[in-house]
DNA sequence: TATGAATGAGGCTTCATTCAT
DNA sequence: AATGAATGAAGCCTCATTCAT
């Protein structure tokens, strides 16, 4: 944000950032397991030994980008649902920002699992508050989440509505599968 | 199946299966992307060079793997839907099927995508003998398959009981988190 | 010795000849410290990783050839001694086999001092027949030994009469540096 | 030795002084050859670049080490021979210092070969005075050398008396190893 | 067909050295 | 002058693959 750093601060900072950025279209497009560290330095402008100068494994950029996910994208995460007075608005508030920040962010199935407690924090006040039915939060956060990543992993790959997804995905935790009577 | 086979036959039989099994154990411990043909070799009696009378490469035996995986665990997934009557059924033996399959045989989240079809197939089938809502059948057949595999590992890193969580995943599914009125 | 090997045995004890004296070359050159397992592959004519198939690290090549020099070396090392019946035979005998060897073989001051233990057991047995004054066999050994090495350095950096150098270095250990009376 | 230096001067020569202490330091852990220039500096406050401000290689390093030992290790190295009247003053003064200095200051073989001329010098002069016999001065200066680094080496490493040591070494090199007729 | 050693490409890491600050 | 990050060469090691046996 701030960018009255002297230069040497400065560039360095820029190239964390080149090998954060690397690492995560590395990772998204090959797995984390068949990464390596020379993809990292080959996505990034970078020379091979500088790599070691910011981390020392590939694990330890998982890590950075893992905190740097945890830091920007976990509030834009659950910031709809703060609001929400219905499970309707509660649902739809959720699925519509997993799927916009996978969208634009690349979120991955790692960065959803780091907000399953968050979930489930807010699904469990949710219920006290009679907005949902009494049921097990940590099931249905599990359900929430591998649902939405589920959906949005789709809609990347084979393209589709997002609001329509938000909807249909609302519609199925709402009231079930059950027909009506 | 069949044992009458000669000798070479046998021993080829047997040295594609050691390839086989030895390769899923070594995804499922590292990975997929992980994994290397080495260590493929060393999870098996053979030496280096004969992996490549069976296969050519790493993806090759993913393959293989999937094959056999929709050979003899698809049938078992959908066997107990065929005869669910109610949309509660179906979902109970989903659910319990997927469960089962995981603790004894390592199901994984790529087998359970390979069912994704039958399962699609299923309930759209049962929507239409009204069943089912008639919902977006692919949206729910890509959140029931993703809930039941986070669930699933779940269970097996954190035990639990599986009759519950299939109780808990059935009644999830079947009328939704909207609190009783 | 024995050439009626199949082949490849006969291929793999070559190679791993190769290697030792390669590593022995390199070390000889360089220093131990100095010399990466890069030199010794680049000493020999095989390819970079055939090194791994016969040695894990430079240490266990130095092992190798720590061995090996005691197989061969410390035999015909202390051979000339075991016949010698006065003092002055002993130390001829010795000063000679190690300038020898150093000339043709590359003896080093390790494979020396792995002759210590030997040289110090000869000594004892000859001071308790006699022939010897009673002296500290360690330190006499040792005295032995690290002027042996020396006199052979010199000798094969700057030349000179290997037959005058054992009788110098015999006349020394035999009657001292004092002055006739 | 004299501080009356402007401020600049003083940190020039004390930062000359860390990496000379570093070099010392690493090369007698690692050998001169495993040695790295990044070793040196992590032995040291400074940070890599000003290395290049006093040497330009490690081989320059050890240069100058060789010559503050000159300067500062040979003249008490021969100090106690100096007043030598008899061969086993000489012997004695000699065998004493050596051990000392290697006790108290990490004295090297490379440093001791530094004083190989001034010993050979000494011998030769004292020959002349028939405090000695008349042998090759060249040889005996190399046994001299080469036992008493060999007798301090085996003191640091297993302990010992250094005058004990001293006194066996003395009477070796005055007498011989022939036993009294 | 099975074996396992040889190969050299390529990944990981450290190094010597430079140079902007 | 001191700093310390950037560079790319080069060392270490493992890998996929081939091929003689």
């Amino acid at each position: 944000m701030d960018n009255f750093l002297p230069k040497r601060q400065r560039i360095k900072q820029q190239n964390r950032q080149f090998i954060l950025d690397g690492a995560r279209k590395v990772f998204a497009e090959q797995g984390y397991g068949a990464a390596t560290v020379r993809d990292i330095i080959r996505a990034t402008p970078l020379a091979a030994g500088t790599f070691y100068n910011y981390f020392t494994s590939k694990e330890e950029v998982r890590a950075a980008l893992n905190a740097e996910m945890a830091d920007t994208l976990r509030p834009r995460l659950s910031e709809g649902r703060a609001q929400a007075v219905t499970a309707e608005e509660f649902l739809s508030a959720f699925f519509s920002s997993v799927f916009a920040l996978k969208a634009e962010a690349g979120l991955e199935a790692a960065d959803l699992r780091a907000g399953f407690e968050d979930l489930r924090a807010d699904l469990e006040n949710a219920a006290q508050r009679g907005v949902f039915a009494p049921l097990d939060a940590g099931a249905v956060a599990a359900a929430l989440l591998a649902t939405a990543d589920e959906m949005a992993g789709r809609l990347a790959r084979e393209g589709g509505d997002t609001a329509q997804a938000t909807a249909a995905a609302t519609s199925l935790f709402l009231r079930g599968v059950q027909p009506p009577l």
